[in-house]
DNA sequence: GGGTTAATCTAAAGGCTTTCGGTTTTGGCA
DNA sequence: TGCCAAAACCGAAAGCCTTTAGATTAACCC
């Protein structure tokens, strides 16, 4: 009891430590944490800002992986491309933690400067104002939407040949892939579409 | 106590006051529900499977509202983009539940069927089997991705003009819109992205 | 060296989910 | 009509969880 010689516990370690658990379970608690580390719950509170403060630190932890390089690519349409790639990849590569960082977006200061990057490549490109946010936020939108996909498990399409769907089976079995591939392939098709769009508008932008 | 002359619960009852709870507070819990219908937390439980039983409720209970009808309309690409926009539109229409019912997506025998049917709309329309599910699959994602951004709070993006990210805070300005109109464009802008794209692939399909 | 701050523990309150056994009513069937 | 299984509810409890508060000891600074 009392004061360690050596601390047991630190944001570094806690939220290693709750990714650990959620990348294993899909989802962590308190205690959990507190016990990998060999302290009582309560200590973890004199870190962090509750449960909440985790998870926040988790959303932080996994969008660092974002490769902010992407956007100094040039032309804007390769950055922009590769930047949504990465992007989606960094969440790709927990996808059990996907559910529990979804459900708001991140808005650490490391992903807003990104955003300021993002927003600074499409305005030097010649993009009017006026259109910039909506399209990154439709980029975004893309970017969480196949995210989510690549967490929602694979039985949810599980249909027999006499179901009572049977173009739904005939299209899913002329794509023959897993669902993984399927995730992958209906991401690069939204990609595709949005990065044509994205061009036009500029096009059209005097 | 005892079985009681009339029931004080069944599965509509419940569903409807979780949802009720759900869109004043964000969140609902089993004991709330119960307190609301005037019946013990246990007794819940006689009529659905668990607090998560209750979660599958809601899903289906606000994905009824997405209108089958649109798949009717013809051609297919004006079938397919009211689906789109009646899909989110359900959503949309209790915000501070999509947070709880997007981490799985709806897949409740109602909503496959009209799965089916798009599935056959675009058969029937030309497109080749194997580019079906993919282009099903980006247009969930758009619709689910934009529905999240619909629950992110307004604050995320709350910038003053004298913040470290300057063209951020002017491409924000430069909109001029509340969130909700911020949201709504980001939804047009996907959409119509993703509506060009694939009439371009059903044209290149021989 | 002394006082302040930091990190931990113990303890406890209050909420949640879920299960179980008991009690009353209902509804079908002899 | 009378009986009995099933249905619907209550009460209670186990075992989680989150969060807070006070006590205890170590580290750090003057």
């Amino acid at each position: 009891m009392g004061r360690p010689r050596t601390p047991l516990l630190d944001r570094e370690r806690i939220a290693t430590t709750a990714l650990e658990i959620v990348d294993e379970r899909g989802d962590f608690s308190v205690p959990q944490v507190a016990k990998r580390l060999g302290a009582q719950t309560g200590s973890v509170y004199h870190h962090v800002e509750g449960r909440d403060g985790i998870v926040e630190l988790l959303r932080e932890r996994v969008a660092a992986a974002i490769d902010p390089a992407t956007l100094d690519l040039r032309p804007w349409d390769t950055a922009l491309e590769a930047w949504a790639r990465s992007y989606r990849a960094a969440f790709a590569a927990h996808p059990k933690a996907i559910p529990l960082l979804m459900t708001s977006p991140v808005r650490a200061p490391r992903v807003l400067e990104q955003y300021e990057r993002a927003v600074a490549l499409l305005l030097d490109a010649g993009f009017a104002p006026a259109d910039v946010m909506p399209l990154l936020t439709a980029l975004e939108n893309l970017v969480l939407g196949s995210a989510l996909d690549l967490a929602a498990p694979e039985t949810m399409w599980e249909l027999t040949a006499s179901s009572p769907t049977p173009r739904l089976a005939e299209a899913l079995s002329a794509a023959s892939e897993g669902r993984a591939d399927r995730a992958d392939r209906a991401f690069e098709v939204g990609l595709t579409a949005f990065m044509k769009h994205a061009r036009e508008v500029r096009a059209d932008t005097p």
